[in-house]
RNA sequence: GGCCUGGUGGCAGAGUGGUCAUGCAGCGGCCUGCAAAGCCGCGUACGCCGGUUCGAUUCCGACCCAGGCCUCCA
């Protein structure tokens, strides 16, 4: 089955052909670690892995990097603030990333370079695009001219011309022509920086990521990768500096860009302080309904985030894993194929929303199966579906069991009362059975009774 | 101003030139002491106006509306 994936650089659905099967790279952009990151931030890692895990099943040499950005003008100011060396503010939220991520079911990296690990390369790239002609020092700094490279502009579709004439920026006088951007500045002695032959100084954010990916993918990538706004100017740039460093040869044969988060429609930033952290979400919704939300649009359309929209996902939830449960004492084939149907879907341009109606229509054959045989063979096509896709993969009755928020519920206590209405409604008081479950309702708890005798959910997520 | 997306049923969200999206919510029925869960069934959805076509939500054009980028940004 082919692959098909939006290329960006032309504008079009292509085949996916990695440029050599035996080795297939992918770098996606990563994080600036000054603070926690907000969902809207959670959108490319949990996407691209997806495509990382799809690209493993035909190609099971992937290369898949997603670098950390740990130097970085809003770093130096956090760490100003705390009076702290910017490691310390780094370290924090790199840590405070991955647990975010391993919490929405994102798998690490092969490889996660940083920034500050990779000056040699980055200095070495500059010194390669000053020796061609494609960089000039000034005043401490070296930029990137422009000028230089004519398809300056293909990826994000614009002249020069028009970025000059819509720049409302203050072009600084150094600069030969204002489209021209920085690979390195000076930094002064309160500020990190390296010794370089241009003096003191750190990297321009664009240069890391080239480097970065040099040094560890090679000259050419098949799959770069990162959020819309980051087309232009990053990417513009990236392929500026790679594609002049390394003779005119391709950066990446293939450019994903994913579409925003929105909050009740509106862009989140801080300035309308709506902007939604993971680290906080994760405690007042299941990490796996965050998970759900992240792919319910397809990853090149916005996608908005609303608490009603966020109940809908935790009701599907239930559906699906009231499956599970029903089946619980059904075995699992280990071998189990991947649901054909799923898979066209994925291979689609990673067409998520028809991934996840496909998992309802294979819950939906699994409930209705009849007999050992058929209900093993559906439970089994549904938790690959999920496996693939990283849904459903933890145990029914503890989905159930997950209250609103990490309030410590007492489940003893709770069982108690369960027992107590059980006791009533056999003795066939229904009146004292009716005021029990009204007590549990008020706990936020939905009883329900089954052959096999009462059993209860958190309802109030 | 330039560049670029998108407008689908109550909500979310795929998709297609001519019988099914899917989920949530709603309605009716079965089941239940009553519920819940589940099952069965139910809804003249495709921004507006033209054009192409035997036929358009789907293709083309204009228009209206919403959003994004052009500056740090996933």
């Amino acid at each position: 089955m082919d692959l098909i994936l939006y290329n960006t650089l032309s504008r079009q659905r292509e085949t996916f052909v990695p440029a050599d099967p035996r080795r297939v790279t992918m770098y996606v952009c990563g994080p600036t670690v000054y603070s926690y990151a907000h969902i809207g931030n959670a959108r490319p890692p949990v996407v691209f892995e997806l495509l990382a895990r799809l690209l493993r099943q035909r190609w099971p040499n992937v290369v898949y990097a997603r670098n950390i950005t740990d130097v970085d003008d809003k770093i130096n100011a956090a760490a100003r603030e705390l009076g702290v060396p910017i490691g310390t503010i780094t370290d924090r939220y790199t840590q405070a990333y991955h647990e975010d991520l391993a919490a929405l079911g994102v798998g690490p990296p092969d490889i996660e370079p940083r920034a500050t690990q990779t000056i040699g390369p980055i200095v070495a790239m500059i010194e390669r695009l000053i020796a061609s002609g494609h960089a000039y020092a000034a005043e401490g700094h070296v930029l990137f001219g422009v000028d230089s490279f004519p398809a300056y502009g293909q990826l994000s579709g614009r002249s020069t011309d028009e970025m000059i004439a819509g720049a409302r920026v203050e072009v600084a006088p150094y600069k030969r022509n204002p489209g021209d951007f920085v690979l390195w500045k000076p930094s002064s002695d309160d500020l990190p920086g390296w010794a370089s032959p241009w003096g003191r100084g750190r990297p321009g954010w664009h240069i890391e990521c080239s480097a970065m990916s040099e040094a560890h993918l090679g000259e050419t990538i098949d799959i770069h990768a990162g959020g819309v706004d980051l087309k232009f100017p990053h990417h513009e740039n990236e392929i500026a500096q790679s594609t002049c460093a390394h003779g005119g040869r391709t950066f990446a044969r293939y450019w994903l860009h994913n579409g925003f988060v929105t909050v009740d429609g509106a862009k989140m930033s801080k300035s309308l302080g709506n902007t939604l952290l993971v680290d906080q979400l994760r405690r007042s919704h299941p990490p796996e309904a965050l998970r759900w939300f992240l792919l319910k649009a397809h990853y090149r359309q916005p996608l908005d985030w609303s608490d009603a929209g966020m109940t809908q996902i935790v009701r599907t939830l239930d559906g699906l894993y009231g499956v599970l449960r029903e089946l619980a004492e059904v075995g699992v084939n280990a071998d189990a194929p991947m649901p054909g149907e799923l898979e066209a879907a994925l291979h689609d341009d990673l067409n998520t929303p028809r991934a996840l109606a496909v998992l309802s229509e294979l819950a939906a054959e699994a409930r209705r199966a009849e007999g050992p045989q058929a209900q093993r063979l559906r439970k089994s096509a549904l938790l690959a579906g999920g496996r693939l896709l990283g849904l459903l993969q933890q145990d029914a009755a503890q989905w159930f069991a997950q209250p609103a928020v990490d309030s410590g519920i007492d489940q003893v206590a709770i069982q108690a009362l369960v027992d107590r209405r059980q006791a009533a409604k056999v003795a066939r008081s229904f009146a004292e059975a009716d005021a029990i479950r009204a007590e549990l309702t008020a706990l936020g708890v939905t009883v329900e009774d089954t052959p096999q005798g009462p059993r209860w959910k958190m309802c109030s997520r």
